[in-house]
DNA sequence: CTGTTAGCGCTTTCAT
DNA sequence: ATGAAAGCGCTAACAG
């Protein structure tokens, strides 16, 4: 029925655990023994049992990528940066490694569950991208699956996402400098003149959210332009366009004479323009706009948005190699990846 | 060392065949002893071996989506329709299917790589998104693949992607209907009076970009504005903003004369669009733009981008159902999914 | 409804 | 450098 191993051993005249050691190619065979296996190989188009070799082995050639949205091209980039660094489809018959990008559409439990997945497969190693939820039980919960997956050997690495407290099961962390992305963000702002900003926030629950809104509030409590009001000019939501398009006119409802508003990512700040337009609000004449994260589209916004830039198919591709032995992880495991403020046309003097 | 299905059965005081039918829960099993299987298994923390249930039941619960790229929404939102309807993560320990999005980067190589680490797998289905590539020998790599892979009881699901000639290894084709939505985007054009229209088209050897051209040149056939030089007026360029806005510039030092711009996708629009404002052009008083896909970001063009709407988060869940079997094929394995053009402000009349 | 018995196809010491 | 043999951890008949 299916070939097997052995089928190619017969074809080759040799053992089937020759034939193993030339698909690995992690033994000393004689060239002409290894030629011969070759051929047959390709004679019967034998394909590997991944199943088989994995149970045999006890390690598997996988490799779990979790991501919040796979629909949102900032995870989409990290997740293919990954993927290209992971020394995967390129080769010959062994030896491929294979990314695998779970969805867990920010719920929890898809999370916990991908997780459980990824050890039942026996991954070789699992990135987790984006922003942590904030829940202590659940963050109890990832940290007790993640020392597990440690125990049997899986490489951890977090890409765009805080430390772990309390834990030597993660290999490698990459964080975003979200906090000093969002200060910097508003301090333009503020140079150019703005004293009322309005905040469209992420969810509640996330470190992404929470950093960027400590960053933004860093950077009014610097400045004369905190009236104690911060909380009446944040409006939370989902990374959606349509939460930034809803959160601006309830922002513009209660504070009519906004002259900026700040949103939690550029996916959110595209949702405030089409609001602020819908106003009759000119950008950046009557209203400043910005964003955070400088996904692609984001310069083609008219006009283009000022935001802060994440090297997100840098990071991921450092975590791709992290994930793979293939880089030395960061002294102390965690690096801090720096975010650069793009200054564009979005964004510009209030006129009073 | 690591606990196994033995150790749950000694521990519930069943036979290790009770635990496996109680993981897998398709079997009857007396409610007291699948309560004491299931306490065992919480105690110890039990997780299942996943390649060693693969190897014994000759079966995974992998299911793999291939797709161009994976940092474009296009494909993005696909692979997460497939994975939201494949009935992964939600339930307990057994029965969870896992769906591995591979990216090509459109490279054949990659994606007949990903092929056999596919069915080294034995993955239960493997769904292709995106158009094909139409180099003969190329195609009939993949279809003798995609036999083999059905050979072995994969199922095969396209997405957006033409059906497959002389094969019966395909379980379903969802195809989208690219010439029409091309054609009536142009038909619309020349309604409004256009008469010298732009092309930027996609890379040569793709479907999609062949049957989109095909549709536009249809239109035009059937109308006035064909003067036989359609193919100065189109450029060929990949699917991403940068080819968009220098075909565009190219296409404006050609034929300063044009009054509208038709792009293979929305992302070409956006790049054709940069760069017809570079140029001091306005859109759409002084010339039109048009996209296809309608992607999320689309409507927030400036002015809104008018464009083909293709139902890729629909398509994408009835092709993870018919993965899993859980839906139907349609009749005579191919469903045509249509187009819908979007008429918003990029388009107006042309003005002399 | 539950236990017994064989493997699934491969890797890997241990010999030779 | 190659072969023989013993599992890896689970599922699936087949009994009972």
């Amino acid at each position: 029925m299916t070939v097997t191993l052995a089928d190619v051993a017969a074809r080759a005249q040799v053992s089937p655990a020759t034939v193993s050691r030339v698909l690995n190619g992690n033994y000393p065979v004689a060239a002409a023994t290894r030629e011969r296996v070759l051929r047959a190989v390709d004679d019967l188009d034998y394909v590997l049992n991944g199943p088989a070799s994995s149970l045999a082995a006890a390690t598997s050639d996988l490799l779990g990528i979790l991501v919040n949205d796979i629909a949102d091209p900032f995870f989409g980039i990290m997740a293919g940066a990954v993927q290209s660094e992971i020394g995967g489809p390129g080769g010959r018959a062994g030896g491929e490694r294979m990314a695998v990008v779970c969805n867990t559409g920010g719920s929890p439990e898809r999370e916990l569950t991908y997780l459980t997945l990824l050890q039942r497969q026996r991954a070789a190693a699992v990135v987790l991208t984006g922003g942590a939820l904030e829940d202590p039980a659940h963050a109890a919960a990832v940290s007790a699956k993640l020392a597990r997956l440690a125990d049997a050997g899986t490489r951890i690495v977090l890409c765009g996402r805080p430390p772990l407290a309390d834990t030597d099961a993660v290999t490698a962390t990459l964080t975003f400098d979200n906090r000093s992305g969002g200060r910097r963000l508003t301090e333009h702002l503020l140079t150019l003149g703005h004293r009322r900003i309005g905040y469209v926030a992420g969810p509640m629950e996330r470190t992404t959210t929470r950093h960027r809104l400590e960053g933004h509030r860093e950077a009014l409590a610097a400045s004369a332009a905190d009236h104690g009001d911060q909380d009446e000019l944040t409006v939370h939501g989902p990374y959606t366009r349509r939460s930034g398009y809803e959160a601006t006119l309830e922002l513009l409802r209660r504070a009519p004479d906004l002259t900026a508003i700040v949103a939690a990512n550029d996916t959110v700040a595209l949702g405030a323009s089409a609001a602020l337009r819908d106003r009759g609000l000119r950008i950046p004449e009557d209203i400043s706009v910005a964003g955070f994260d400088d996904l692609p589209f984001s310069i083609d916004a008219v006009p283009a948005l000022t935001t802060v830039r994440l090297p997100l198919h840098e990071a991921g591709a450092r975590a791709g190699r992290l994930a793979t032995g293939a880089e030395e992880p960061p002294p102390g495991g965690v690096a801090t990846i720096g975010a650069e403020l793009m200054v564009r046309g979005s964004t510009a003097p209030p006129c009073h």
